[in-house]
DNA sequence: CTGCCCGTAACCGTATACAGTTCTCGCAAC
DNA sequence: GTTGCGAGAACTGTATACGGTTACGGGCAG
């Protein structure tokens, strides 16, 4: 049992990570290191690291009261947006050019199903596909670093996912650029794909921007001051 | 003893961090949890997880036989580079434009300081003086995790700083590149900033690659074959 | 002298234990 | 009904312990 296939706070990690892609874990869960732990029938330690390190690559914050995810600031998502489309631009044109036959078929079935899950509103799919997608054309950048850290900078925006789709008007818009991306992709042209992402970039902002204000509005009218539920985020960011 | 100021770990990765940013842990350093533990009177669990956060963030590869430095491949370097050229310009354009005259006054006594220290063959003091220069423009940079993020890929490179300074020709060229970007930078001119750290990246790279061929030829001929001691690197660069 | 083999020590990964801190909830007073 | 307060639970941070794996080095055979 001590070890199973390899290291096994690298698993916790991983599914974790995979959790927060999928949007399974929203803004109101507080992770605890002993469920967790308890749930994969390893002992604190390794779920411990396993969340320490989402700490430090900011998907979480600690606080007293078990980990949960960072409320993003209105000038972090001006920030990292901004990283977003100095990087993703350059990326996604590397992508049209390295574009393996595999991916784009891969690309090609992502788009098939958004577009069926932006139809019937069906939002986990939806947000599967997307992952997908992602992935297909992530996976053709040559530059693991570029990857990564792209990877790293749209995962911050995973956890509301649910919030972003949940607006069919937003979500439209949203899918038209991821369309309008898809085909300069799957032509293999660099420029366009570059110019289609700045595009898409802005589109996802502000469909970012919009899920926001009513998660914020929402949270407003549901709780009606009583008892300050402040966070003690003594969170860092880190890096 | 438990608790002295507040995280012990923090402490502890803050250390490690800059010690390796003073180019403290060479290649040829073995970091390992007792001896750091130890070292700071805490016991194993702190000192790794400081390590296994640095291993998270490329800083450090674990090995069978404790903690070592990465090495990085061309494509790393290649890649890591087309990074720095996507974000630095447009992070220095934004520091020549909110610079502040603490951070000019900064800049400038760094800038002096870097001549001096480059005068008389002083690495150490070049270091030093080089950090303390990125530090005053990437401190008037508002996007945090641009500048974090900046932070984290110009670290990539300080482990192995002693061998890209020591050569007196390729230092002047890195000093001069660095001297252009200072004066845009205290002109408060955005787009020459842009300009001349562009130029100065390349420069880096150029700085770079030489002492990472000096470092592998002299390696080679130490190691007279004998032996592979090829780390059994399983570190990963997770993010 | 050289190459192989095996014992040993070093080091990692995981588990368990304990102390300190802070939130929560119930209870009592107003 | 509301508010203040205190005991206990919940959770984190740190320490210690143990088993397993792997590199290292000395001894023996060739």
């Amino acid at each position: 049992m001590t070890v199973r296939n390899l290291n096994l706070v690298e698993s916790l990690y991983a599914d974790l990570r995979r959790r927060l892609q999928l949007s399974e874990i929203g803004p109101d869960d507080r992770l605890v290191d002993t469920d967790i732990a308890e749930a994969y029938g390893a002992s604190r330690m390794p779920a411990r690291e396993a969340l320490l390190r989402l700490v430090a690559e900011g998907y979480l914050v600690g606080s007293t009261r078990g980990f949960v995810l960072p409320v993003l600031s209105p000038e972090d998502i001006a920030g990292i947006f901004e990283l977003r489309r100095q990087l993703e631009p350059r990326a996604a044109g590397a992508a049209a050019r390295d574009l393996t036959p595999d991916a784009a078929e891969e690309l090609a079935r992502s788009m098939e199903r958004i577009h069926e899950a932006h139809a019937v509103d069906d939002l986990r799919s939806l947000i599967k596909a997307n992952l997908a997608f992602r992935n297909a054309w992530l996976g053709c950048v040559r530059n693991r670093h570029m990857a990564a850290t792209i990877s790293r900078f749209m995962d911050y925006f995973q956890a509301i996912r649910l919030d972003t789709f949940s607006d069919a008007a937003t979500r439209r818009v949203y899918v038209d650029a991821l369309s309008a991306l898809f085909d300069a992709l799957t032509a293999r042209d660099s420029l366009a794909s570059q110019d289609r992402m700045t595009a898409f970039l802005f589109a996802a902002e502000t469909a970012y921007l919009a899920a926001r204000a009513r998660r914020v509005e929402r949270q407003a009218s549901v709780r009606p001051g009583r008892r300050n539920n402040s966070r003690t985020t003594r969170g860092n960011e880190g890096t």
